[in-house]
Order: C-alpha cells, then structure tokens, then sequence
DNA sequence: GCTTGACTTGGAGTTAACTCCAGGGTGTAT
DNA sequence: ATACACCCTGGAGTTAACTCCAAGTCAAGC
C-alpha cells in the first residue's frame, strides 16, 4: 500500500505520515526495492493506532516513548503498561471536562432558543 | 479581585489572563484609577467561561467570535447561538472520538495485564 | 519618601504538531 | 525513451496558544 493510500484511507496527508515516521510515532515503514513506502498490514495498524491515540489528544511524545519500548523488547512491557494506563486516565480527564462544557453549552443553547423567540436576552 | 486571584482561583497565570483579554477571548476588565485590573463578578463569569470552553478544546478564534458579537448586542442573538451550537457539535464529535480511543486502550491495558503475568505478549 | 513587590504595556520568543518546499529519484503508460 | 504522476530527503516555515521579558507604574508598609 502507497503513502497515498494509507493517507486516504485515515485521513492523513503524506507529510504528516512520514513526519509520524521521522519522529518514531510509528515505527519505520517497509519499503519496496526502490526506497519508496510499501505499508503492510503491521505498519498500517500502527498508523492506525497513532490517528486515533492523536485524536483523542495523547501528546506525539507519549506515542514515540511507546514505541521505543516496544521495539525494545518484553522487558518494557510493565512499563508500556503504565504509559497506556497514564494515557487512559489523561483521556478520562479530558472528558470530563467536555462534560462540564457540555452542560454549559446545553443551558445556554436552551437559554437562546427562548431568546429567540422573545428577540432579547433577559440575563447573561 | 486582583489578576493574581483570579489566576489562582482558576489555574492561569497572569500572562494567560492578560492574553485572553488582549485578543478578546474576554471583554475588557474593570480597572482601578491607577489602570490595575480588578475583576468583577462579570469579569469573572466571562474567565470561568473561557477556561471551561478551552479545556473542551473550543477554540480562542470560536470565543474570540462569541464575545465579538455578545457586544454587538441583541442583533448577534441567533448568530451566537448558532456558534454555540457548532462548539457543541465539535466537542460531542471529540468525545466519540475520545471513545473510541478508551475501548481501544481497554483492550490493550487488559492484554498487558495477562501480558505481565506470563512475561510475554503473544501477538500484538 | 523610599523600598518592595505586584501590576502595566508592547513586543518578542517558545512549544507542539504539523506543513511546505527544493532538488532529485521512481515507475508506468504512451 | 520520454512524459507524467508520484515518491524521496533534509530542512525551513507555519499555526495556535500561550509565555517571557524589559522598562516602567502603582501601592502598602516602614
């Protein structure tokens, strides 16, 4: 599979790949005889896996810090284990506030459907 | 209530605060005579907002655009509540995202717990 | 009235995470 | 065999959101 390819199917561009490479967000991509990207099934659920860790706000550092220890071997892997751990609970944290956000949001969105109606807001 | 309580009181830092009304992410706050900010319960409400909307990952430009209107007065109501809204979308589209990234570590997290029993990952 | 510490502004610098570009190689279709 | 689209690298540039700084002002305590 292309760079292209894989790009389209997550919504990436080809930059953003082979900088998620360069940095060791992703481990290094086979390549066909010529140098250029061949993605696997093994290179595309890495790539998998750092589209949707980065969608949900896991910092670039944490990703490189995971896949230095797996490619470091099974001693890593209570160590892996709480970095995966420390993520979930940044995730959990992060939602938590979009809670909040979203019950503010509900109120006042409810607030301006009457406000609407009336041409005024009566109080902020 | 002086810039540094304020700051205090909701985990900024002076910089942050005087940076939000700067670019208009906050209405400009009261002053003392001698020009030193002294936030109201208005000024305040207008903080509280800020933090709780950035924390859900709104972005400065969305309230930069809320206030701006909010000022223009009751004109700008069904335009506002129609970012309101959009904010709203953007963080529910998160949050699944967000989800999806929890199951994702769930299942992981569990692996790694067998994992650290036997010393071995069986397969990735 | 002077020290001390917090406050002021305008502008420059930093950080994370891309994003773009120049100069050059690859590969397939005519 | 040449055009054309796509790929490569190394390095520079961009963007959002702060963060820091210099040079100066304000105010509470002695």
């Amino acid at each position: 599979m292309t760079i292209k390819e894989v790009c389209e199917e997550y919504g990436l561009t080809p930059d953003t790949l082979r900088y998620y490479e360069r940095v060791g967000v992703i481990p290094e991509v086979n390549r066909t005889s010529g140098g250029i990207r061949d993605y696997q099934e093994e290179d595309i659920k890495w790539v998998e896996n750092a589209v949707c860790m980065r969608d949900a706000g896991v910092p670039v550092d944490m990703l490189i810090e995971y896949v230095r220890l797996f490619q470091l071997g099974d001693e890593t892997i209570t160590a892996r284990a709480n970095l995966l751990k420390e993520a979930r609970e940044q995730i959990l944290e992060a939602k938590k506030k979009y809670d909040t956000a979203l019950e503010k949001l509900d109120y006042k969105i409810g607030r301006y459907e009457i406000a609407q109606q009336t041409g005024v807001l009566t109080w902020e």
